[in-house]
Formats: C-alpha cells, sequence, structure tokens
DNA sequence: TCCAGTTCTTGACTCAGTCCAGAACTCTCT
DNA sequence: AGAGAGTTCTGGACTGAGTCAAGAACTGGA
C-alpha cells in the first residue's frame, strides 16, 4: 500500500496526525468497529475524540478510501479492501466476520432487474450463517 | 393471505390482540419501521407498548412469517413478502425502498465459495443508488 | 511568520433498541 | 364455565451508537 499520508493528499484531504492514524488502524484491524479504531489510534496518538474518529472514517468512506459495513444487530464496521467487490459472512452466533469472494464470478448482482428507476451504484451482500466454530459448540 | 390468527396458531404462536394488529400492520405497509408500525397499530387498537411491538417482530422474523432488513443509517425495516428471495433498492438521498427481484434469474448468492467454514443460510443483498425523483431534482 | 479556513475536543443530545418488575392476559385442565 | 400456570404486555429506566454545536487548536498557503 502507499504511503498514506500521500494517499490522503491524492484524495484532496489534508493531512493530520488523527486521520493518518485512523487510516492505519483500519488497514491494521479488519472489520473494525468505530470504537475499536479509536482504541486502537489512542495506542498509537495518545488521544482522539469520538467525533473525530468518525469524521474521518466518514470521510474516507466517502472519498471511497475505505468500505463501511452496517451488519444488523451491530455498530458499523470498516475495511480498507475496496475496489474488489468482494462481501462478507457473518456468523449469526458470535458475530465473527470473514470476507468472501463473489459467488458468481465478477459483480454478478450489481445489475438489478425492474430497478423502478433507479440508478444502482453499489450492491453491498451479506451472507448470514453459523461459523465452524460455533457449531462445533451447539 | 390466510387468516392471521390462523397463521400464528399454525407456528405455536398464542394469539394476542397486539401480535395480531402487528402482523396486519406489517402486511398494509411495506418497508414500515417499527415505530412506523406502532404507530398504525395504535390506530387500530388504541395502544401498544414499544416493547410488545418489537417482541411480536422479533418472533414473527425468527419464525419466518416476516422479514427485517437493517440498512445502513436507517432503523430496521419490516415487510411480509418472504420465500421469493427478493432484494431491496435503496436511494442514497430520500431513504425510499423498493422491492427489487434477484438480478441473476433464482438466488444466485446463495452460494459462496471459500466460505472459511461458514455454514450461509441466508444472503442479503441491498443495491444502494439514487431514485428517479431525486436524480430529477439534482 | 501570519492568517484564513479547516479540523479537533468536549460535552450535551437524539434515537433505536433492550432490560426489568409488576399487571394483564391466553390457554389448558377440570 | 372457572381456576391456575405460564406467558405476554405495560411503563419506565437504561444502554450504546452516532450526531450536533461552540470554541480551541491545527494545517497549508502567502
Amino acid at each position: 500500500m502507499m504511503d498514506p499520508a500521500e494517499l490522503l493528499r491524492q484524495n484532496g484531504i489534508p493531512v493530520t496526525a488523527q486521520r493518518l492514524a485512523v487510516l492505519r488502524a483500519v488497514s491494521s484491524v479488519p472489520h473494525a468497529t468505530a470504537d475499536a479504531i479509536a482504541e486502537v489510534v489512542r495506542g498509537k496518538i495518545g488521544t482522539i475524540s469520538k467525533q473525530a474518529v468518525y469524521d474521518a472514517l466518514g470521510m474516507f468512506s466517502k472519498k471511497g478510501l475505505i468500505r463501511r459495513i452496517q451488519p444488523a444487530g451491530s455498530p458499523a464496521l470498516f475495511e480498507d479492501r475496496v475496489g474488489d467487490n468482494h462481501h462478507h459472512a457473518i456468523c449469526r452466533m458470535c458475530g465473527k466476520t470473514v470476507d468472501v469472494d463473489c459467488a458468481v464470478g465478477k459483480a454478478p448482482c450489481l445489475t438489478a432487474s425492474g430497478d423502478s428507476g433507479f440508478h444502482i451504484d453499489e450492491a453491498e451482500v451479506i451472507y448470514w450463517g453459523t461459523c465452524a466454530e460455533c457449531r462445533a459448540v451447539s
């Protein structure tokens, strides 16, 4: 991955210590919540406000640097793997989230039929199920 | 649709006035929030507690009588169209939600490749975009 | 270095959803 | 039909994610 500071500048985002730290935290902890990211950042640069974290995450995802996924019954998760149209499988029991490559080749779900005049720009797919560990327990 | 009271009994759910009213409200208002459903129910039977609404909705969706969808940045929505594997398109600007039939025939997304030992039982697809009206405005 | 414009901090706030104890109800058995 | 056991509903307090707002601190350009 290219230098984070450079990446921010290329996207017209002024570079600050907080934003750099948030960007690195998202890279290092896949599928982290905003809260977890704030924790990681605090471990690196001492302190950061909830607001700054949400602000940075919101800006990054708007610019397409990170992706935000929001499964039912859980706070939003963030990851830096973008541009390859992969999806997520989430365990109903323990909440574990793993990456899943698109089932039917390349982005089969991006074109909806009968779309009622909608202009679709993204398809979000979440697979719900049970992970190996939780099935072993029950 | 069959008699709601009968439907509840078949699923082993004791029949109460509140549950009947909630079930009817979900049928009559597609893609309604829990709050909106509570409002509709209050219009029918006078009064209902938030708790009873959540309880009924949770039980119905567990039994497969209704479906719960939870788009990012919006409270959970409920609908009674189940069993036909359709998906949803949501407008980023106004939040309007419409039904969309599956893009590539029959449930193309239900089998994930490289699923890390997950046992998938449901695939949830949300299309994000802009509806015709919002595009006309901007 | 200085200045304008933005970003960050702090703290209060909103909103969806959950938890809890007691009252009301449903269903079953007689 | 009546009574009892078990559940469901009510009302209110509570939690946790996320937003809003005002002022302090910082960034980048001149």
